[in-house]
DNA sequence: ATCGTCCATCGTCGATCAACGATATGAGGG
DNA sequence: CCCTCATATCGTTGATCGACGATGGACGAT
């Protein structure tokens, strides 16, 4: 009823926006970088500096489980993957969602 | 314990990393843009297609009050800023923080 | 002065996050 | 075959999010 009252305010978008597939897309790659232990990852993945996971504890005041999940976070919202390397699991950077969400950002 | 018992792997940082202060800003821009709501919200300010919370209200499946939250969480992260125009309040990016955003991102 | 409008804030509720220790899994070495 | 190391997963706990309705405060208009 209130819209009915006002005169139109956003013309260009008649209707109320659904839910939008890109903002959710954006909001899923932001969320995974949303939190400092996870943007430490990612850098250390793309500097190299580390890809196996026990190094990546080292490297943070973190327990290793805690990382471990920090790390699922990552892999589920595509930014990384991981592949097993006898024992251990090394882990890299998707360069192409990692391309994705600064596309993403720089449209903004 | 765990750092004794292995030969070190970051051998570009010594010591685990502190909270590192550019970790922690990146992490508080993202987690502003980490909502499907949030994002729509910045992409209507950004194209001006609405400013005052009552025309965003109007664009968004969601109660005013959860608006305003969302508007408030913007707020607080910098990367937008509100000034009263009488009786309502005029919502706009604020570019500096946008710009911090985007260099953080293509930084990585 | 008393409305009505616009917005912010409060209080609540259910869901989810983030952290940890403990435990399970899986690949190799003795 | 057993043992160890490297990870993943489970279960728990406290904190925070996200949504809403209800209330309160500021301002302009009648």
């Amino acid at each position: 009823m209130a819209k009915k009252s006002r005169t139109k305010s956003c013309d260009s978008t008649p209707v109320k926006l659904k839910a939008d597939p890109t903002a959710e897309e954006f909001a899923r790659l932001a969320w995974a970088i949303a939190h400092p232990a996870r943007v430490q990852i990612v850098r250390l993945l793309i500097g190299r500096e580390a890809c196996v996971c026990g190094e990546i504890v080292d490297c943070l005041p973190l327990a290793q489980s805690t990382v471990s999940q920090h790390l699922k976070i990552l892999k589920e919202s595509g930014l990384i993957q991981g592949e097993v390397d006898g024992p251990k699991v090394c882990y890299c950077i998707n360069p192409k969602q990692l391309e994705r969400l600064k596309s993403l950002v720089a449209k903004l």
